[in-house]
DNA sequence: CAGTTTTACTTGAAGACTCAACTTCCCTAT
DNA sequence: ATAGGGAAGTTGAGTCTTCAAGTAAAACTG
């Protein structure tokens, strides 16, 4: 008699077939690839790392050139911690400054300064180059359309929100 | 008259569309929580980032379980320095050993260990679970066969081979 | 409204990565 | 042979990230 499957599963792991294996291994190398490409061009030229330079554009979006700072994280993707640490840098290199949140005495605003928006302003023709010649210029409209839905099926199933949807929490 | 384009054109950059920021900012998104969900998978089960288990992996599966330092940088896509740090504190671990080459005495293997090899065993099924719970078992066969079409002509774009295979360099 | 739990954010130490500089050795051309 | 240049790998300092633990304020709960 089969045992049955549980939720913890110790039975003969499902490894990759061949051809899941090929599709791992080539994502794995183009996203460190990409990656370690945007890093170093946006470090050379701008003066910092790819997370930061993402920091800058979200809250050149935000209302007000502003965000608290969890809702930045979150749309980072990033942890709290981290961005604290990333604040604090952007804060030193003058773009980003610290403002108290009045409602909320915890609570933390990120502001891009003047500074902060020129920074972006001159290096985002560099960035965007970047990302066409790497990926852009190199897939058809097609691939580019299924390579977002893919995208969009991976992040959803890794946000924080939906984390333990598919856990034993609600039976 | 308007000017001609030229390789390092400061004309008016062609910014991406509406569509290619969706699918860029899910990339991002996606790509993100991924490789943070896997290192704190890897971290908290097996004691190591992911790199470095991929690094055990490709060990692996060298014949003699060793591998050039070069070699193994190469096709782990990351920079020899790195390798460096990387390989010293999995030799403390006691996972890898260094060994040095006997036709060339500036070369050094990195060898897995068995203990390495245990490690390994210990942890692939838990591994593949989260990597098949995260992107294969959401996408559908065509999803997963595009994918790894796209992720094949990026990482080819970026290879340091053909790093400069657009630049004028034979003319 | 006092006590508890949560939320917001920060901190410091430890680990990891980058960059430039360095050592050692191989290779080639003279 | 030998000088010059390149390749293999390492190192250390500085930066970035993580993790666990911390503070302070808000939000519950009886």
């Amino acid at each position: 008699m089969k045992t049955a499957p549980t939720s913890a599963d110790h039975g003969e792991p499902r490894w990759l077939t061949d051809g899941e294996q090929r599709v791992w291994r080539a994502y794995i190398d183009a996203t460190t690839l990409l990656e370690d490409h945007l890093d170093r061009q946006l470090q050379r030229d701008a003066g910092m790392p790819h997370v930061y330079y993402g920091l800058l554009v979200k809250l050149a979006e935000a209302p007000e050139r502003r965000l608290r700072m969890t809702e930045l994280a979150m749309s980072a993707k990033i942890t709290r911690s981290r961005l604290s640490h990333a604040v604090a840098r952007l804060e030193k290199s003058g773009w980003v400054r610290r403002e108290d949140c009045p409602s909320d005495k915890r609570g933390q605003f990120a502001v891009l300064t003047d500074e902060g928006r020129d920074v972006l302003r001159r290096h985002a023709p560099g960035h965007v180059a970047a990302v066409r010649q790497a990926v852009f210029d190199r897939l058809t409209p097609e691939q580019q359309k299924s390579l977002g839905e893919i995208m969009r099926i991976v992040a959803e199933g890794l946000q924080p929100s939906e984390a333990g949807a598919d856990l034993p929490w609600l039976r």
